[in-house]
DNA sequence: CCTCATGGTCAACGGCTGTTGAGTCACACG
DNA sequence: CGTGTGACTCAACAGCCGTTGACCATGAGG
């Protein structure tokens, strides 16, 4: 199934990679369409075009191709500069970009599509991504309550990415990127501006 | 498992009206810990004290017991008073009732722990749930994208929920249920009162 | 050119699942 | 007191799944 014809000029540490690569591109398509469970390890190799033996071969179980295909690239850390007002618009930006950006798309609904059925994946969420996400951007706005601030903020947005591109929640899926950073950009800056008193 | 011991007493409509009951809140809970997938028409037996077939005849498949374990009470509509500026803490309470209520919490729970992996739930989720939220929101805070502002709202709200319930991230889950209305509702409250112009 | 390591395939196993049909037993009814 | 109806159980089937061990072919190394 890879693009090259002349497959056989190739070196072999070259065609292992390549049907690494092509195994893993299936497997996160379709553990990110269908979820974890639904997805059949017959499925992902018919798919990249190998035997069902030679995913076991390279991962060694589900399990670890899930864990492989779902491991997320570390998110770029904001600069010192970085002030309380800057906050909404960088993270739904962040936000945004994983989801659209064409390669690593997949990475990222595959992850969230089973963060709430897979329990690794659930750990994956709410530990690595969520807690991180959350105590870093928790320093920046500062003031009482910035913990919970920051895991209110960070869960409106995952409820408006779990809508958008995993429900298709129809007049979210189709808005444009624009109209959807216009409208809730004042709200998340609701959560980081403290009201200090009642 | 029935609570009364002299069952036997009992005619046999109670009987049969009573195990129905015992699978469903057995199926219940089993949907919304484990996930459609993980759960098991055995399992569901075995908890309810009754035998896996029995299952099959009172609900004939394992997709009908699950559309019957989730099949989700009708909402309060709200009155013809209701103001755009009531509409935040309004939807707050009213999810927020429906996953604290003793009784119909697992209900909520288990069609919202497979939304995202299980065709029906996700179609339940978008269609019967959140459109008819959707739209009935736009109707009250009106002006220019109502309908795109009720659908970020209501995302937000099933975040926020998902973060508390589902994934049970630390500082949410935790949190007492008048610190997430406070901090959430001016949030929302961002959201129904339309900028005018940019 | 010979040889071995290695990527890749094939067929099969064991286990678990949803589902079914025959059979059992007690209760309601005439 | 028969008798049949209906709730309930038992055992089994068929299918799909993850996983494995034996086997093949081909390219690298001497």
């Amino acid at each position: 199934m890879p693009g090259s014809p002349d497959v056989h000029r190739l070196t072999r540490d070259d065609r292992r990679q390549r049907s690494e690569a092509a195994i893993l591109a299936a497997a996160r398509q379709q553990f990110a369409d269908a979820g974890f469970e639904r997805t059949t390890i017959r499925g992902v190799a018919s798919a990249a075009g190998v035997d069902p033996a030679l995913v076991m071969q390279h991962f060694g179980s589900k399990e670890a191709l899930f864990a492989a295909a779902t491991r997320m690239p570390d998110e770029p850390v904001w600069g010192p500069g970085t002030s309380a007002a800057d906050v909404p618009r960088l993270a739904i930006e962040e936000v945004l970009d994983r989801f659209e950006d064409e390669e690593g798309r997949d990475t990222a609904l595959a992850l969230a599509r089973n963060c709430l059925t897979h329990p690794s994946a659930t750990t994956a969420v709410r530990d690595d991504v969520m807690c991180d996400r959350i105590s870093t951007m928790a320093g920046v706005i500062g003031g009482d309550d910035a913990e919970l601030r920051a895991a209110v903020l960070n869960a409106c947005l995952m409820g408006v990415t779990i809508a958008r591109y995993l429900l298709e929640l129809p007049p979210l899926a189709s808005a444009s990127r624009e109209d959807v950073t216009r409208l809730l950009e004042p709200a998340l800056a609701a959560l980081v501006t403290a009201p200090d008193a009642d």
